[in-house]
RNA sequence: GGCCCAGUGGCUCAGUUGGUUAGAGCGCCGCCCUGUCACGGCGGAGGUCGAGAGUUCGAGUCUCUUCUGGGUCGCCA
């Protein structure tokens, strides 16, 4: 069962033997890709993390140990192999692989570890169920192409590291043993041994931390952190992930974008060939959400969201009329050259938009010969359904799609859906181009309905406007923040703001939010009393190292550019985690299960 | 918590309106083969259809429950 190393040392990687070394020894050491047995003729390709090799056994040259032993090898066994390095002829060069001049023609041969049969083939272009690949993941990365994607994450991070280093930051670690703070995301909770019944949060972001950083003197500091968010999971969102968390002092929000767009600008530039344009184009988050009904806008594509809602006033249909007269709007987009979509195809739309909490949807198409069909033609006059058609600029074979809504939420969250979902029927968008832009002056607040309160859109310690500071006292709902995000391709990339460094208005924003003196005190005391010290103007911004490695890559899941990701019930198929634990170890911590809320969880599901 | 999709040999899939012994490709095992590279040829093993219940003379196929995974809404300061 497997052979010694001793005594051979590996003098090169698979993917590096090229025509350079055709006449020298190598000795080479890998998994077994393929074995091709021709009788007295036996190929192995040979495989590591630079690619593939091929070695030849001769029946007629080799001793007849070393042939009998490749018969006996398979797929995944580890080989070492000395060889000489040998030109193929012309006929059998392999065009396709960056090794095929040559071949290694074996001198000794060592299995150094067998294999039994994989539950997949370890290549590329499979199509495996997620849940058996990320049960044996450490054969899944031994793909290339998982490979690749861990390589481009770790190159990707050097060029960070190298340019903000460049930058005057410093790299920091801060603890993951921290406080709870239960104000947005559920936090992981840590029992203490030592402090029975308390526990430690791990960081949903180094947030306090990194401003604590600032008003230590740092003046620039970054982190590659690992945060903690226990909520549901999604394609692009899972419980644990990594931040390229940076925070600045004495900077604005100009600084930070600068530093931020060259960073993401050399990432692109270094690693993908890949030109982006400074400055990036900015947008305030009103405007997104006017033209694109997201704060996340894919702008690559138009089907812009248009408010017709002066144009419908007034007009017996009540769907439209009752959305108007609550405060809402009645907006559409145009779906260009779509009127031919049959009625089902239609249908479905409708379907789709009652997600995102749309009652429906109304159409209109424009038919080739200029003509309108739609169902609710009906309830306007002919000029008034072409008045619509022209402020959205319809033409014939065009589908002009409407929704209606008191909550201007509800239309531009469902129009904003539809719009991507358009472009993905209709292909209208490529993976490599990439579209950046800076949303900006995000609302501060935001009303929750169901606490009741305000609550912070970014955190209760982002910077307000200083033209809307008077609003905080009269109007705070329409109070902007210092806040920005970069975003790429609809997805947010990364976000930041400049924070709040005066007491008064940190004090009034807590207020807003509804904490007491002493909530705040108890939360973030810390925080509070090291502002007594001296803060200097401060801000920052974290990407989301995952999505950004995922959308350079073209992944189309965060799990496929980390090496152990979760599933959807945040589990890990490989190594059952989470798990029970003794009940030693529950006394030690002085934890006790509630076994009814237990049984109770298992009988849902059961 | 809601909604949608999928689950058939090791892997990926096919399986007609419910009807004989459930098929294919790849993989695996054996034999043959000296220039293959997705090697080739011949032969073979391997599944009762995620699980349970029901309808039926009869269920991979229909119904219900459930499990697993994926997507998504809520949630994600």
């Amino acid at each position: 069962m497997g052979e010694s190393l001793s005594g051979l040392k590996r003098s090169h990687l698979c993917g590096n033997v090229t025509e350079a070394l055709i006449g020298s020894e190598v000795t080479v050491m890998g998994w077994v890709q393929r074995r091709r047995d021709l009788g007295q003729l036996i190929f192995i390709a040979l495989r590591d993390k630079t690619g593939l090799v091929q070695i030849v056994v001769d029946g007629n040259t080799a001793p007849e140990d070393i042939f009998k032993k490749a018969e006996t090898i398979r797929s995944e066994y580890v080989l070492a192999v000395r060889g000489e390095v040998c030109a193929r002829t012309a006929e059998n060069i392999n065009p396709s692989m960056k090794t095929g001049k040559i071949e290694i023609v074996v001198k000794e041969l060592r299995i150094l570890s067998e294999s039994e049969t994989p539950p997949f083939q370890i290549e590329d272009n499979i199509t495996v169920k997620d849940d058996l690949r990320l049960k044996y993941r450490y054969l899944d990365l031994r793909r290339p192409c998982q490979l690749k994607n861990l390589v481009l994450r770790h190159q990707v991070v050097q060029v960070i590291r190298n340019f903000l280093s460049d930058e005057g930051f410093m790299e920091i670690e801060t603890p993951v043993l921290g406080k709870s703070t239960p104000e947005g995301a559920r936090d992981y909770l840590v029992p203490s041994r030592v402090h029975p019944g308390k526990f430690y949060g791990l960081p949903q972001s180094p947030q306090l931390y990194k401003q604590l950083l600032m008003v230590s003197g740092m003046d620039r500091y970054y982190q590659i952190a690992k945060c903690f968010r226990d909520e549901d999971l999604r394609a692009d969102r899972q419980p644990e992930f990594t931040q390229v968390d940076m925070e600045l002092s004495f900077v604005d929000e100009e600084i930070i974008q600068d530093i931020n767009e060259r960073m993401m600008q050399k990432v692109f530039h270094d690693l993908l060939g890949v030109d982006i344009q400074l400055p990036l184009p900015r947008m305030t988050y009103a405007e997104a959400m006017e033209r694109y009904g997201s704060d996340k806008p894919d702008v690559r594509f138009g089907m812009e969201l248009k408010n017709i809602s002066s144009i419908v006033e007034g007009s017996d249909f009540v769907v439209f009329q009752s959305a108007l007269d609550n405060g809402g709007s009645v907006r559409a987009i145009n779906a260009n050259g779509c009127g031919h979509f049959p009625r089902k195809k239609i249908d479905a739309l409708v379907e789709f938009v009652k997600t995102y909490r749309a009652k429906g949807l109304a159409w209109i198409v424009v038919n080739e010969d200029g003509t309108l069909k739609s169902q609710i033609a009906k309830f306007f006059t002919e000029e008034k359904m072409q008045e619509i058609v022209d402020a959205m600029e319809g033409k014939p074979g065009d589908l002009i799609l409407i929704c209606a809504d008191q909550k201007n939420q509800v239309v531009f969250d469902s129009l904003g859906a539809l719009r991507l979902e358009l472009s993905r029927q209709l292909g209208l968008t490529k993976p490599d181009d990439f579209a950046f832009l800076w949303i900006t002056e995000f609302p501060m607040l935001e009303w929750d309905e169901e606490e009741n309160r305000y609550v912070a859109v970014h955190h209760p310690f982002t910077a307000p406007m200083d033209e809307d500071l008077p609003l905080l006292e009269t109007d705070p709902g329409k109070v902007r923040a210092k806040a920005y995000d970069m975003v790429l391709n609809g997805y947010e990339l990364g976000g930041g703001s400049i924070r709040i460094h005066r007491n008064d208005i940190q004090k009034k924003m807590f207020q807003l939010l509804g904490f007491s003196d002493e909530d705040a005190q108890a939360r973030f005391g810390f925080l509070l009393d090291a502002f007594k010290y001296g803060v200097p103007p401060h801000g920052g911004l974290a990407f989301g190292l995952d999505r950004i490695i995922m959308l350079m890559s073209g992944a189309s899941s965060i799990r496929d550019v980390m090496a152990f990701p979760k599933v959807k019930d945040a589990s890990c198929p490989m190594t059952d985690a989470p798990g029970a634990v003794d009940q030693k170890q529950l006394d030690e911590l002085a934890i006790s299960i509630n076994e009814a809320v237990v049984k109770a969880a298992e009988e849902t599901e059961a």
